[in-house]
DNA sequence: CGGCATCCATTTTGATACTG
DNA sequence: CAGTATCAAAATGGATGCCG
């Protein structure tokens, strides 16, 4: 199987002669929030086809950006995790996952739409500024559209797990999914959609001030074309 | 013809559903440096065929990033230009485009691969701080391994055009498109490549001081993987 | 069941030919 | 120049089979 290139030096062209086939830039998407097995992948996106699946993820491998890990017994199960040349494509990938927000999912939610809470907080989590994390401490459950994850944040470092998991948190945060995107979009502020009714919370108030806090550096952030204009 | 979609609620795969195909960010990136005639996409994009970028273009002006403007007589053509949603998504893919430069043009420049000096220049100038443009007016002639783009700052903004143009520059920069690639992906530093000979500077000695204090500001940012982590 | 490989109907693409 | 039309090759998606 010979990989079809663009052909060109060019950073972009490159990058998707790597990434640019159907489905690969998902997978990495759902390896964000950790590693994950074969069938939790396959699970989560649905409609890939198992042999596909495989086929990027042996190809993910090869180029270095997953790297498949042997569970010791009793879990006795493969897992794929990202490299860390892997997280910095991650990283690469938000700003691209905020334009989707911002400007492909105004029209909320299809209901044949999956959804899964984590994607939400995946991209939200990765503009938060490293330096406002420091001193905090906490952990947050969003309930959105009746998935749930968790942000932990601990040690400057936050992290996002999807799924229900057994420990309580500081604090809940419950809302639904086209509200969400339109916060990674920046189409509504968080304070709007709090006096909108359109989120709730719950728990201890100092940790969702604080986590307010620290979102507001995100939002507060500039859209716009840049530097560059046209000829 | 109906358009697949992954069919999640997800900023990152709504993007997808929308640029995800084949050669369709590449349109994009062409169009990052001003309008351009079908003629000249289909050019850039050797191996496109020309009836996939006639789809492209009209799947992307349909999805309001790329416009169809109609010039006046005599130059009687038309032109694609990118939209204001088009801009945004340029902006979007800069980090990407730094990523692949980073990652995946390390071994250099294959033979057969084409090259654009344009290409190199219109992701670099997308990352410079608008904040130090201001006061600078100068006009830069990169000649990158034969190929000549020029980049302009003015009134805050840069803009980037390929090919010869008959103003002459304040300043030649010669250099080849692998050292490029290096100071793109933040493998060299500026200083470093000029001190090895790998880039070779001309002209007005203030405007080069100028531009490489502007470029400083890009060379120091930090690229490893950010507030997330693993499981 | 997890982790694939195979087979086949559909789509997408690549390359060329052709038209206003 | 700015596309359409056409057709073969490649990629995808689904289903199914295999193996520890």
């Amino acid at each position: 199987m010979v990989r079809r290139s663009y052909d060109q030096f060019c950073g972009l062209s490159r990058a998707l002669d790597v990434v640019g086939e159907r489905w690969t830039l998902l997978v990495v998407r759902e390896l964000m929030s950790g590693p994950k097995r074969y069938s939790d992948l396959a699970d989560a996106l649905r409609g890939i086809g198992t042999s596909l699946l495989a086929a990027r993820l042996k190809q993910l491998e090869s180029d270095g950006i997953v790297a498949r890990r042997y569970l010791r017994p009793p879990a006795a199960s493969t897992v794929y995790e990202l490299t860390e040349v892997g997280q910095e494509l991650a990283t690469a990938l938000v700003p691209l996952a905020l334009w989707g927000a911002r400007h492909q999912t105004c029209d909320g939610r299809a209901p044949s739409e999956r959804f899964q809470a984590e994607w939400a907080l995946q991209f939200l989590v990765r503009m938060l500024d490293p330096e406002r994390l420091v001193d905090l401490d906490a952990s947050y459950e969003f309930r959105i559209d009746g998935s749930v994850a968790r942000l932990s944040i601990a040690d400057g470092a936050a992290q996002v797990q999807g799924g229900q998991t057994g420990e309580v948190a500081d604090a809940t945060i419950t809302t639904d999914a086209s509200t969400m995107a339109a916060i990674a979009g920046s189409r509504i502020g968080v304070l709007a959609a709090l006096e909108d009714g359109l989120v709730e919370v719950d728990g201890d108030a100092d940790s969702l001030a604080r986590l307010l806090k620290v979102l507001e550096a995100y939002l507060d952030r500039d859209h716009g074309p840049v530097a560059a204009s046209s000829t």
